[in-house]
Formats: C-alpha cells, structure tokens, sequence
DNA sequence: ACTGGCACCTGGGCGC
DNA sequence: TGCGCCCAGGTGCCAG
C-alpha cells in the first residue's frame, strides 16, 4: 500500500496529535506482524512523551528519552487517530494510547507491516544500509549514474531498492520512469549521466505532487484522517495498461518485471 | 557482489 | 451465490 508519500502524509497527520504526548499505555492485540511485535515494547514506551516523529524510507520512527520504536506499514498497513473508547475491529493490531484520551491506532490486514524497538535507529539493521531519501539534496543524477556502473538490472528494479534509494515503490516507479522517458527495462549502467539527472528531478516532483495530493488511494489508503489522497487522478501509466498514453495516444504497454506490474508507453519512453 | 525468485498474509475482483 | 484463481501499494532472505 504505503509508499513514501503515504508515509508521510500518516506522518504529518498523526504528528500533531502525538508529539509532545505522554504515553498512557499499549495495546497490542496481534504480536505476528511481520516481526513479532516484542514483548517488552509496552514497557518501554508506557509512561514516555513523545518527542518527534521522523521518516526514513517508508519506516516512522517515534523517539522518545529512552530509545525509538520503528513502524512500517508494509503492503496494506494503515494508522489513524481513534478516540481509546472506540471499539477495535478486525486487524487493529495495536494502539498507543495518549493520556489524552486519544490512540493511534495500526490496522494491518497483511501483517506485512512490523513494530520494533531499538536504542539507536542509526545502526538498526532495517535502517542502517538504507540510501538517501529521495528529496534529499544528495539524491542526483552523478549519485544514481555512480551507483549504476556495472550493474546489470533494469532501471526500474534499481530504483526500486531500497538501498540505493528509499521510498520508491511499484507506482512512483513507474510514474517517474514515464515522465522521464525512461524505458523501464533500459539496463541502468546504460543510461547516460544527463537521463539519470532527469530521472532524479521526475522522482522529485512526482513524490512531491503525491505527497500535496495526500498520497494514492487505490484501493484503501486513508490518511490518519480516514480521509483517502487522491493522486490517483494524477497517474500517467500505473493501472493505465491498454490505455491511451497522455502524451501521445498511443496504448500503454503492461509487462511484469521482477513479479511486479510495469506500465509504460513504447513510443515515449526509451 | 549482484541478481532473480520466493516467502510472508489477507482480501477484493473476476470468470465460470 | 459460490468457488477457485489471480492480483495487490513491500522487502528480507536464500541460492546460484
């Protein structure tokens, strides 16, 4: 579900009900998430404030005195601002309860998601080989170029690892790929220095636009408001398969690469 | 070191 | 209406 303008749109909703908020108790009612959900988790964060809530990749990171707990929403993940009274339904696995009489609350069908505690993020075996954020000044077209050189695998699947880039997953893909006019099968070390730099720009804006349009409800992302994005209207390719390409007309080509649904225009993109 | 494929899990939509 | 199949926004891990 989430990619990283989903992650920060729950990011930016929860923050304002969350930050500065002591932690009244923990509810985990479903510990097989991904990861089992440990033990210890509610001791540790019962009585702690809140101090901020960062990003990194598509994890929230919630810091308090004594360490962080790391959220990721995995593929159907979600988290909204609940009243504690309010009854839990079907895979609401957890709730941090606030003092306030407020929760937030983590849905998650899959259970691909994962909440984990660690002392120190910074060397977190999730985080610590992660590459930049994408809006990040050091995320250009010399820094993909460099990590390209003698690989072999298609563009798309290398902007989709996260360690040489977080945040993109099968639908910023495949948009930034097409307002590129990159080829989603084009081996990365065979693009030149000044198609990377237009593919590093396309990500930025692309992400950008998601991120003020809410995100990208497909099917059931809401943001922490209940209130679903709306990027999808947006979309150039993805889901698009058959379809006339906006810039030419031409019908959009579906293939799969690497198990995952690739969407592009033959004329455009090359 | 890189690469491709599998695994984890539930639910929605489709064709029959 | 029901069943079986395919697909889905992620990513760690394994073998080659």
């Amino acid at each position: 579900m989430p990619e990283l303008p989903e992650v920060e749109t729950t990011r930016k909703g929860i923050a304002p009900w969350l930050v500065h908020q002591t932690i009244h108790s923990v509810i985990v009612r479903d510990r097989r998430l991904r990861w089992p959900v440990p033990d210890k988790i509610e001791a540790r964060l019962c009585g702690q404030t809140i101090l901020a809530i960062r990003r990194r990749g598509k994890y929230l990171l919630f810091d308090t005195a004594v360490g962080t707990a790391l959220l990721h929403l995995g593929m159907s993940g979600s988290v909204r601002i609940v009243d504690t009274a309010e009854p839990a339904t079907r895979h609401d696995h957890l709730d941090l309860c606030l003092a306030s009489g407020k929760a937030m609350r983590f849905r998650d069908p899959r259970r691909f998601g994962c909440f984990l505690w660690t002392q120190n993020p910074c060397s977190h075996a999730l985080l610590r080989n992660l590459g930049p954020e994408p809006l990040s000044e050091s995320f250009d077209g010399d820094y993909l170029r460099g990590k390209a050189q003698g690989r072999s695998l298609a563009i798309k699947q290398f902007i989709m690892n996260p360690a040489i880039v977080v945040g993109i997953g099968n639908i910023y893909a495949n948009e930034s790929l097409f307002a590129a006019g990159i080829h989603p099968k084009r081996r990365c070390s065979f693009i030149s220095k000044s198609r990377m730099q237009s593919l590093a720009s396309a990500v930025k804006s692309v992400l950008c636009q998601a991120i003020q349009a809410g995100g990208t409800t497909l099917r059931d992302f809401r943001g922490s408001d209940g209130k679903p994005g709306y990027f999808q209207t947006r979309l150039d390719v993805y889901g698009r398969g058959g379809k006339p390409c906006k810039n030419c007309g031409a019908p959009l080509t579906v293939v799969i690469l690497g198990q995952r649904s690739t969407y592009y225009c033959k004329i455009c993109q090359k």
